[in-house]
Formats: C-alpha cells, sequence, structure tokens
DNA sequence: CTAAATTTAGACCGATTCAGTCAATATTGT
DNA sequence: ACAATATTGACTGAATCGGTCTAAATTTAG
C-alpha cells in the first residue's frame, strides 16, 4: 500500500475504510466489487487503487489495519482482565462502542473473515501480531466468576453474547439511516438482561 | 413456475430448493449467479429455467414455498401456543429442527430475505397468506409466562434466542460436512441455560 | 503570480461472468 | 420400437469485473 494515505483527512480515509468494511461484510471478498465500494466512499476508481494497488492489497490492508486497532484500544483500556465477569463483559462492551463510532461495520467486518471462502480473499489475509478472536478468549477466561458458583464457566453466556451482538449489527447493516448509540443500546440491554439473571442464580 | 417441478423425485426436488435457499442466503439475491446454483444442485442450466423460468421467478417460488410450508408446520405441531413459555420455545425448536433436517438453511434464507436490497428481488416476492415472522410473534405472544414473575414479557428473551439461532446456523454455512443435528443441539443447549437462569428468578 | 508536483477523476480496456436460449441427447412410458 | 418428456451444456449478447491511464483539479514552492 501507499502510505501517503494516512496523510489524507482523517474523515476521507475513514470513508474508504468504512466503505470497504461494509462492502466486504455483506458480500465477501469475491462478490464485493470494486465499483460499489468506490461509490460508497464517494472517491474515484483511480484512487483506491492508487493507494491499495489492487482489491487484494486493499482487502488486506482493512483486517491488517482494524485487527491491530481493535487489539490496541481493548489491551490500552482493559489492563486486569481479573475482575468481575459481567464488569469485564460491560468494559468491552464499551470499547467496543468507541470503535463502532468510528467504525461501525468493523466488527461485522471481523465476523465476515470466519465465512470467507475465496482463494485470492484468504491467501492474502496476514496474521496480525495476534488473532481478535483468539484475543477475546484469552481475557475472559480471566474473568472472575466467583460470584455465580452455578455457572460452570462463562465460555456459554460469552458464546451467546457474541450471537447477539452480531445479530443486532446486522440489523444496522440494513438500515444506514439508525445511529450506532442504538445498537450499543440495544445490546447492553440484552447484556443487562443476562447479567440479571445470572446474578440471581 | 412448471407445476410438473412436483412430479420430480422428492430428493431432487430438494436439491434444487436447497442449493438456492443457501446461495441466495449466502449471496443476496443480485449476487447469487445461477450458475452456481446449478453446480450446488448438479443440474443443468436449462433444467432450472425449464421449470422456474427466470431466476426472479425461482427465486420468488422459493420464498412463496417455504415460508408457506414453514407456517404449515408450525400451525400443525402446536396448536394451542398458550402454554409454559419455555415448552413452547422447545416445541417451536422442535418443528425447526424437522425443518432443517429436510431444508437446512431455511432460516438463513427467511432471515436473509430481511437484508435484500436489490429491486428486482424485492419486487418479485408475494405476499404470502401470512407472514413467517409475525406468525411467530403471534404464538409467542400468547405464551405462559406466570411462572417467571420477575419477567416482564418474553420479548428480549424470544429476540435474545433468535439471534443464537441465526448465529449457530450461520456457522453451518461455512462448513458443509457438519450434520444439522449438531446445530440442534447446540441451540438446544443454549436454550437450556437461558431457561434454566430464568426458572431460578 | 506561476510552474512544478501531487492528488483525484472517470472513461476506458480486455477478461470474465451474467441470465437466459436452444438444438441435441438421454430417459421414460407404452 | 416409437413417441413423449426430461435433461444437458455449449452458446449468446449484455453487463460487470479488476485495473489502467490520461487529463483535470488542487496543492505546494519559489
Amino acid at each position: 500500500m501507499n502510505e501517503k494515505f494516512f496523510d489524507l483527512k482523517k474523515e476521507k480515509q475513514n470513508r474508504m475504510i468504512n466503505a470497504g468494511l461494509r462492502i466486504f461484510s455483506l458480500n465477501g471478498y469475491r462478490h464485493a466489487s470494486t465499483d460499489e465500494i468506490v461509490k460508497e466512499a464517494k472517491i474515484s476508481k483511480g484512487l483506491l487503487f492508487h493507494y491499495f494497488g489492487s482489491k487484494a492489497g486493499y482487502y488486506a490492508f482493512l483486517y491488517d489495519y482494524i485487527s491491530r486497532f481493535t487489539i490496541l484500544e481493548l489491551t490500552s483500556e482493559i489492563r486486569d482482565p481479573s475482575i468481575d465477569y459481567f464488569d469485564l463483559e460491560e468494559k468491552i462492551l464499551t470499547v467496543e462502542s468507541r470503535l463502532m463510532d468510528q467504525y461501525p461495520f468493523i466488527f461485522l467486518f471481523l465476523e465476515s473473515i470466519k465465512l470467507e471462502d475465496d482463494g485470492e480473499g484468504l491467501s492474502v489475509l496476514s496474521e496480525p501480531a495476534k488473532n481478535v478472536f483468539d484475543y477475546y478468549e484469552e481475557i475472559l477466561d480471566q474473568a472472575d466468576i466467583s460470584d455465580y458458583i452455578r455457572l460452570r464457566d462463562t465460555r456459554e453466556i460469552s458464546a451467546l453474547l457474541h450471537y447477539v451482538k452480531i445479530g443486532i449489527m446486522r440489523e444496522l447493516l440494513r438500515d444506514r439511516g439508525i445511529p450506532v448509540s442504538d445498537y450499543t443500546r440495544k445490546i447492553r440491554s440484552h447484556l443487562n438482561v443476562l447479567k440479571h439473571l445470572a446474578r440471581n442464580l
């Protein structure tokens, strides 16, 4: 990629990043067209290829940039994960909300990579310092669950919460008019239901 | 469509139906190619157009057939929805399992229609007798929740369960080797976690 | 102000993919 | 054996694809 991309105005950078996150999440690598991406980003086609060289290069950049950024934000906010499990989940949610304010489709993009089956798309994904999903598992395993003795472990609730998050984010994909804060609020509400249920075990 | 489709061997009918359900769920109407569908269904291209006339006609058939079939199975199995809420959810799950044995991607297909934004794809969807999603809401609202006094209503748990179902089904989309029974078991396990939590309120 | 350097646009290209057709072949029923 | 029906897949023109390139717009330097 062309490093001068980072000299562009932040707003334009984000438009170019968000367009890719949305179109790739929606259609997968193969069916995501660069025409659709530049239209969404409101830039010319030449510009995309000027900065990223190729569709594959652009895809690789997005994955690398977004996964590093996510891990960075999580590590800096959550220095000690051995706190109460639901407090940790809330903290994670706070970080995710902030990330989504800037990149609404960030987690749908990461999720869509799990479904990716196109050879070219897959071959181009670098393994960033530490895989995002592994990182989640790692910190959630350190959480304190002593308040919920009847809960053997939290994996099932974490998985459940993950499904809820993805489900609500996919609703965001549909209607672009709805602000991100609405989704954060919804997710927090579901988290509270679960917390409430678990507290009373 | 050509009604003689129903004279084909059931196995071939189902192959033709399931291929469409999978490819349309995965890619949406516009990016789902008939080439990919006939390859998945192991039939020739001519055959698809012989029975359904056009891509749009095929899409319309799938929606109409699948949503009628789903409602039919639900109504015949659940004659009285005013039973205990979690018992009702289990009953629904049983019907869904049976449906997924025959059409593994049935609910992902219905879900994907919510995201559909292609003009031609949308214009062709007939409103079947009663919308599937409305039907779900209707019966779930009749459930008995007197055992869970602290639960104001079940909407939030139903929504949560829906997200879990869709999430697990999407995992099914990835790896075609895994049998449907695995997914049913997983969903049932999550349902049990929720039931267990709610019972102890 | 001007000229050089840089950024951006979008028409354009050859290749590929698309929905749909159709003449030929295979299968079925009598 | 023969007619009727079911099925195939090569083929078509149109559209779309990733990527290029020249020229215009904008910014920077003197």
